[in-house]
DNA sequence: GCCAACGTTGGC
DNA sequence: GCCAACGTTGGC
């Protein structure tokens, strides 16, 4: 039986790397690679399925918020960032032990918020009280999110599908 | 920049 | 395996 499709939130410092960042690459599809936590890591690697999707939320930042939509689209492989020491992600025990211990998967962006969804906005919500993104002192960079959160939080504002607004809005480059 | 809440490290 | 010290996250 194939299993249903699963929904995540993904954090990410804008500064760093933002969903504009994400919609920039080529076929808006990237690698998810710098996760450093074993928690994070065991969601991706035993848990995310092709097809998931994913909520990309921008922490460290003014307003907080979720941006946007993203698929899995190449499930859990070894992030050889943590190999190359020039990485800001390299990581000398996976170096020491000649693999990698950390994974990484390919996420393609395919919509985004019309309006960012606040961190502000989501407290509000009484419906998402139990979210574990707004849990006191909840810190994991990826979460599970219920089939009932995502549905809510996408009615919260409307979503444009990341390739009409590539067409509406990018100059002609040729 | 503060600080609470974690997670990781390493001595024992 | 305990746990203190240290580092990191991330909202405010």
């Amino acid at each position: 039986m194939v299993s249903s499709k699963k929904y995540w939130l993904m954090k990410t410092e804008p500064e760093t790397y933002s969903f504009a960042d994400l919609l920039s690459k080529p076929g808006r599809t990237d690698g998810w690679e710098g996760v450093r936590n074993y928690q994070a890591r065991n969601l991706m690697r035993d848990e995310f399925s092709y097809g998931d999707e994913v909520f990309i939320y921008h922490s460290s930042t003014a307003e907080p918020c979720i941006v946007g939509v993203a698929r899995v689209v190449r499930t859990a492989y070894p992030d050889q960032t943590a190999l190359n020491p020039k990485s800001d992600y390299f990581d000398p025990k996976s170096q020491a032990l000649g693999a990698s211990r950390w994974v990484a998967v390919e996420v393609q962006a395919i919509k985004r918020f019309h309006e960012p969804v606040s961190l502000k906005r989501l407290r509000a919500e009484a419906s998402l009280a139990s979210m574990a993104l707004l849990r006191p002192g909840q810190r994991l960079s990826i979460q599970p999110v219920s089939e009932g959160e995502w549905r809510y939080i996408c009615s919260l504002s409307p979503l444009v599908a990341c390739d009409v607004a590539e067409r509406e809005t990018a100059p002609l480059s040729l």
